[in-house]
RNA sequence: CGGGGUGUGGCCUAGUGGCUAAGGCGUCUGCUUUGGGAGCAGAAGACCGUGAGUUCAAAUCUCACCACCCCGACCA
């Protein structure tokens, strides 16, 4: 891609109104654009980084064995008093069509997937099974904040699982909860494992996902070891304690939600009287589990765990570039034409290798590609200019890091591809 | 929903009763420049959040409303 032709621009000046980094430096970058409180629209630089999200949860969950489907977020309202959340739930939005009939936006989707699972479930053999979505949620949240971490319309990855009994429920639970620890690595983060409320002290479990970072607006206890945590309003041990799985010592931390899974028990198959046959051809209720990832808050979170002075520093697994290639003008105008080509040659051979790659390639001076890039945060930073080519080489400098050094242009491609895979 | 703050070209800001609303960034034209947001000349771009009121006169004062941000409450 050429930076030149992308949709969605830098700006010298952060927003006024855009207070938390991942607000400030997603808008800054040309990831995002406000549309309004808690509402953002996706440019194609945000979007690529959601997508790298999204694709990863994906593979974690295709490799739990969950299936992908794809649910509407315009719900009817009997389904909703079916479970008795259609005046249970203040964050739901609901609307009216101009014949007066009612619907809800969806802010979770156990009202549509109980009744589609029961549809295709009626004996134990076709038990236990599990189905996910990656999908835009709608909560009527009082108050959004904080950029992506909180808005009134957000992505979510939601998944849903049904068993015959407890203790295969809880199986499929823990494999999901490793599954989840994988995701939350796979993006770079730092996550404890936090019980929350409805936790140890009750029959049901109840996991939350908590990223550390500084602006974390969740107080946790967590072990400094291992991922073991407990939520601070429901916590019954205190710091300085020893950890309960590993003894290491516990302390206070900081953490956004990126992920939280329930138990669901039988309160949603109650509800629908969503039953199977068993083995003795007697009838059973349906045990659920749900397991949630908020995307779109996880590119956030990512965002505040990842970023200086000058802007983001994407993790390699999740960047919206593999490569940012910058591209210096030169006043001679062969010498010009030699680095045009270089350019084109390394897009080429980088392309070849599946490496993404944003060229810089406007009119512009040194000074503010150098911004540009280390805003956008790019892993990786190639510059070609008069200079490096005289050398046959490009300057190689990763983001995060100080030090730049001398590539020669022949062996280029291969040390991409070895530095991406390290 | 309670409390606080802020609304001025696309972005960041100045202007706090008085000439035609000022500057920086960005954009466009031409020239110049090319290793950390460089320079020169010119141009476009603003019903100063909306409505009502006070006044000879309102971006500026008053009231209402709206929007956004922050703190709190809330967070199936």
């Amino acid at each position: 891609m050429r930076y030149s032709q992308l949709f969605g621009k830098t700006s010298k000046n952060a927003p006024s109104d855009a207070d938390s980094p991942n607000a400030r430096l997603l808008e800054q970058g040309g990831f995002v654009e406000h549309v309004m409180a808690g509402v953002y629209s996706w440019l194609p630089l945000g979007l690529s980084v959601l997508r790298k999200v999204e694709q990863i949860v994906r593979e974690e969950m295709n490799a739990l064995g969950a299936q992908e489907v794809f649910m509407p977020s315009l719900q009817p309202k009997e389904y909703w008093e079916t479970t008795g959340r259609w005046e249970g739930v203040d964050v739901l939005f609901k609307l009216k069509s101009q014949t007066e009939k009612e619907y809800a936006l969806g802010c979770t989707h156990e009202e549509v997937v109980t009744p589609l699972a029961q549809k295709f479930t009626r004996s134990y053999k076709e038990l236990p099974f599990a189905v996910y979505q990656i999908n835009t949620k709608f909560r009527d949240e009082l108050r959004a904040k904080s950029g992506v971490l909180r808005g009134r319309e957000f992505r979510m990855k939601d998944m849903y699982s049904f068993h015959t009994n407890q203790a295969d429920l809880e199986a499929f639970y823990a494999r999901a909860l490793e599954a989840y620890v994988k995701v939350f690595a796979r993006c770079g983060l730092d996550v404890k494992v936090v019980q929350a409320s409805g936790g140890i002290f009750t029959s049901k479990v109840s996991h939350e996902f908590q990223a550390l970072t500084e602006s974390g607006e969740d107080a946790l206890i967590a072990c400094e070891k291992c991922s073991f945590g407990q939520n601070s309003e429901i916590a019954t041990l205190k710091e300085g304690d020893a950890c309960p799985s590993c003894g290491g010592t516990l302390k206070k931390m900081k953490g956004i939600e990126v992920g939280n899974i329930f138990d669901l028990g039988t309160k949603y198959t109650d509800a629908f009287d969503f039953n199977f046959m068993n083995d003795e051809g007697k009838q059973e209720r349906v045990l659920m589990g749900c397991y949630g990832i908020g995307t779109s808050r996880l590119v956030g979170a990512i965002v505040e765990a990842y970023n200086d002075a000058k802007g983001i520093v994407w993790p390699k697994s999740v960047a919206p570039f593999d490569v940012h290639v910058v591209a210096l003008k030169s006043k001679d105008e062969e010498t010009q034409k030699l680095i045009d080509a270089a350019v084109s040659t390394i897009e080429r051979d980088l392309a070849a290798q599946r490496v993404e790659v944003l060229v810089d390639d406007r009119d512009k001076g040194a000074g503010e590609k150098f911004a540009d890039a280390d805003l956008i945060g790019i892993p990786l930073r190639l510059v070609i200019s008069e200079k490096t080519l005289a050398a046959n080489a490009v300057e190689w400098k990763e983001r995060g890091t100080a030090d730049a050094e001398s590539v020669p242009l022949d062996r280029l491609a291969a040390l991409v591809v070895e530095w991406l895979k390290a």
